[in-house]
RNA sequence: GCGAGAGUGGCGGAAUUGGCAGACGCGCUAGACUUAGGAUCUAGUUCCUAUCCGGAGUGUGGGUUCAAGUCCCACCUCUCGCACCA
């Protein structure tokens, strides 16, 4: 029962795709008039459920709002489809990964199609096709020409279940995030870009990020690490080794009492030839590291073991013990810290384990180093010529003095790490590049692009890429001298295909550059970008990446990809994440069938706000459905109302028509406030039923639902357009401007103001709009009269319009 | 530990930014219409005081103010991100 939801949502699809309602023409369009509204493509697993739906909704209230608030909207979708998944699921079907996409994409497709959602399917883009990695490819030759794509050995991580090789983000407390296995260390020669000389500007450049999260924009700071200080330089005995320590508290220098290395810091073989106790240490060593890969996070114990070798603090040529411990890790700084035990509470417990001395060198009358380190400043103490100074100023001039004598530097130290983006399975763009015996490392020239995937029937994960098991992949001719040669046989990692799609979608079949400069700089920056917040680090610190670089290449005239970013929330269901393995998933189209694509997508926008996490109900599905049907039957209504109408139930109505399309108008612009814009309009629709009876024009009364249709529009257009035709009109909503507000209906001659005494509400009175001080003061009085009879009234203070409280005593 | 965000009825959540706390929806209660109701409509629904009259109330404890969910101080709890970051 209900409206014929069916039947209307497919007429209304159907029109949109026949007249090309969401196909732009980018060339013609001008500058002023252009909106960028972007959701992230998916990835084409499988079918999508309400949880991914809700980043489509957002994304078509949207597009469809700034259509009709006069703007040219591009809102192009595609398909991140490179990826494990995909392969790991054609392996277990028997079939090609590509035929499962495919297919995949088809389903999705229709699904999208079917919610109502909006795209200008002629852009549509599929990152694992030649047409696109054609210029993946290319971009990767791009950036190794600038030298921004570099080879070298170095310790990766390392996926013992994916048979493969992440980048640091992909490794989330030292698992796999996708399989959640331990990750492994492994030394492997592999590709990289060179995110790091990036890494200034991507963190500075977050400032100007005004319109992107704050908690994205931390995540990401976080993220880039950045730490300035001294690195500075031990030796070692009489050794010509030297051991560097990277330090932010330069002041603590004078209060270095041991150094400090990682077990598996890079030199230990050659620190450990000098070392008599070298066996023990090798033991302690393999210990620590097998812990810290068991519990990763979690190291109670300070633990430690001496090497019996002395190292030299350069500031004062103190002798001081070399230690190796277990709460340094290589991967940060140079691996070695000089520990300063007074003023650092890791170094303090460490001492405090293994009898190390403490030399207090910043005093301050709160510290007591017995109970544990001071770490904040204090007066410099036991160091040289810089006693007396203030710990803070001493920093500086310590740093310039250990700059003069050539003992250190000054260092700004980032906790990023270059982009490892060489993968061991098959499902992914080939790197273009070529080894030669000769020549070398030779980049496969851009005009022999694209490289193609072969097809392949066995592409099982062995650690090696399988398309090292392909000959006529594997065999080629140098480009350069044309000797027999090898093609690298590792795929690039999927981030890289989706680091630039939003570039590709403006010229899309382009066959001759990756796209079009003139129009991408015109289009883009994207004017809102939305999506989930786990790609807050990974997908978003890469596409700025990648738009920098190729601002630095001249191709762009913009350095920042996403001028505005939206998060939406999750969606759960019993306090669960929506996952097949737990069986919690509500899947859209069930809920389309029973109640409509247009239920489903209110219900989607009234479930909260939109960028918090929210609880899944089916109950309250059924509050949106109802919602709908009174809004239909409002026709009804209409068709009986009398010509003739009262002024007070027109004007209450107007009224509410006006103030909703205002409140409306502010959410939509203000923040994506759906939930309150959907409320809104249901107290209007209320506001129908209730003075249905009371005396209102049927001409009051068809333009309010006419307003009320139109605010309806981007949430829900089919059952929209709809009532908009069957009401009589016969242009398209699509094109049909968002309603203005009048001030004028929302000035009221009469308000009630709140009367307070000693600021408890005790009673209301109505008054006119330009009543004086003294009449309202009087009607007051009289209205709460019981309640200050016998007492001094002390002040009366009055809120124009709002309230009147009286301070009695 | 650091950083970000959040704590409001039985539930999801509102509150024009200092001015009637609980909009809107779910659920619940009662009634109407019905052979019937998991349809629809009407009324009610923070708690205590059995009603009225009142009183209490936005994580806890203080404070500022005529007036505090909102501002200030201290604390507690939860979620997320990073984490022996030197």
């Amino acid at each position: 029962m209900g409206y014929p939801f069916k039947e209307i949502e497919k007429r209304w699809q159907g029109y949109w795709e026949e007249k090309r309602i969401f196909n732009v023409d980018v060339a013609s369009v001008p500058k002023d008039k252009k909106y960028y509204s972007l959701v992230m493509f998916p990835y084409p697993s499988a079918e999508l459920h309400v949880g991914h739906a809700r980043n489509y909704v957002i994304g078509d209230a949207v597009s469809r709002y700034k259509r009709m608030r006069g703007y040219s909207v591009l809102s192009p979708m595609g398909w991140d489809a490179f990826g494990l998944p995909a392969e790991n699921a054609a392996i277990k079907r028997g079939i090609h990964p590509r035929d499962w996409t495919l297919k995949n994409i088809e389903r999705i497709k229709e699904q999208l199609k079917s919610w109502g959602i909006g795209y200008d399917w002629e852009r549509e883009i599929t990152t694992c096709l030649p047409d696109y990695y054609k210029w993946t490819q290319w971009l990767f030759l791009q950036f190794y020409k600038r030298g921004l794509a570099y080879k070298k050995k170095a310790a990766v991580n390392w996926c013992p279940s994916c048979n493969t090789v992440l980048a640091n983000e992909q490794v989330i407390e030292g698992k796999c995030e996708r399989c959640s296995t331990l990750v492994e260390q492994r030394e492997l020669e592999q590709w990289f870009f060179k995110i790091t000389d990036y890494a200034e500007r991507l963190l500075k450049d977050i400032d100007r990020l005004t319109e992107w999260p704050e908690r994205v924009k931390t995540m990401q700071r976080n993220w880039i690490g950045k730490s300035e200080g001294v690195e500075i330089e031990f030796p070692l005995g009489s050794s010509d080794i030297k051991i560097r320590c990277f330090t932010t508290r330069i002041d603590t220098i004078f209060g270095v009492t041991y150094v400090v290395i990682a077990p598996d810091y890079q030199h230990i073989d050659k620190i450990l030839e000098l070392s008599p106790r070298a066996q023990e240490i090798r033991a302690f060593s393999n210990e620590v590291l097998r812990q810290r890969h068991i519990d990763r996070g979690s190291i109670a114990e300070k633990k430690g073991i001496d090497t019996g070798l002395y190292v030299i603090n350069p500031v004062n040529g103190q002798r001081v013990p070399l230690w190796i411990g277990n709460y340094v890790v290589t991967e940060y700084g140079t691996g070695a810290v000089m520990a300063v035990p007074a003023h650092d509470q890791r170094d303090w417990e460490f001492a405090k384990r293994h009898n190390l001395k403490i030399i207090e060198v910043i005093y301050n009358s709160q510290a007591n180093l017995n109970d544990c380190a001071w770490e904040d400043r204090g007066t410099m103490v036991n160091s040289g010529k810089f006693n007396g100074l203030d710990s803070e100023d001493a920093k500086e001039k310590i740093a310039a003095w250990i700059e003069e004598n050539g003992w250190g530097r000054r260092k700004v130290n980032y906790r990023l790490r270059d982009w490892l983006i060489s993968r061991q399975r098959y499902w992914g763009a080939p790197i273009p590049i070529i080894y030669c015996d000769k020549c070398g490392v030779v980049p496969v020239p851009e005009e022999d692009l694209p490289v193609i995937l072969p097809d392949v029937k066995e592409f099982r994960p062995t650690g090696e890429s399988p398309l090292t098991y392909v000959e006529d992949f594997l065999y080629t001719s140098c480009p350069s001298c044309g000797a027999k040669s090898r093609r690298e046989t590792d795929t690039m990692d999927t981030f890289v295909d989706s680091s630039w799609y939003f570039l590709r979608y403006i010229s899309p079949r382009d066959e001759d550059k990756a796209f079009d400069s003139a129009l991408v700089n015109k289009w883009l920056p994207v004017d809102q970008y939305i999506g989930g917040v786990e790609h807050a680090i990974l997908h978003l610190m890469y596409s700025r990446f990648f738009t920098k670089v190729l601002y630095d290449m001249g191709l762009l005239s913009f350095d920042e990809p996403f001028a505005r970013l939206f998060t939406q929330g999750m969606i759960v269901k019993d306090g669960a994440k929506m996952s097949k393995s737990k069986g919690n998933v509500v899947s859209p189209d069930s809920l389309i069938d029973r109640y409509g694509a247009d239920t489903m997508r209110l219900y989607i926008l009234f479930i909260g706000p939109p960028d918090k996490d929210a609880e899944w109900n089916d109950r309250a599905v059924e509050g949106i459905w109802r919602f709908l049907n009174r809004v239909w039957n409002l026709m009804d209504i209409y068709d009986t109302m009398p010509e003739e109408g009262q002024g007070d139930a027109n004007r209450a109505v107007l009224k509410k028509v006006h103030s909703t399309i205002k409140k409306v108008t502010r959410d939509m612009d203000i923040d994506f406030h759906f939930n309150t814009a959907v409320s809104s309009i249901m107290e209007l629709v209320n506001t129908l039923y209730e003075y249905r009876a009371k005396g209102v024009a049927k001409n009051v009364f068809g333009a309010a639902l006419k307003n009320m249709i139109l605010l309806l529009y981007p949430f829900v257009p089919h059952i929209s357009e709809e009532m908009w035709r069957r009401l009589g009109e016969e242009e398209a909503l699509d094109s049909h401007p968002w309603p203005d507000y009048d001030e004028a209906y929302l000035k009221e001659d009469v308000v009630e103001y709140v009367i307070q005494v000693n600021g408890k509400v005790r009673g209301h009175i109505r008054a006119a709009v330009d009543a004086g001080k003294e009449e309202l003061e009087k009607a007051a009085k009289q209205e709460v009269k019981r309640y200050i009879d016998g007492k001094s009234v002390n002040r009366i203070i009055i809120v124009p319009k709002k309230l009147v409280n009286i301070v009695v005593k």
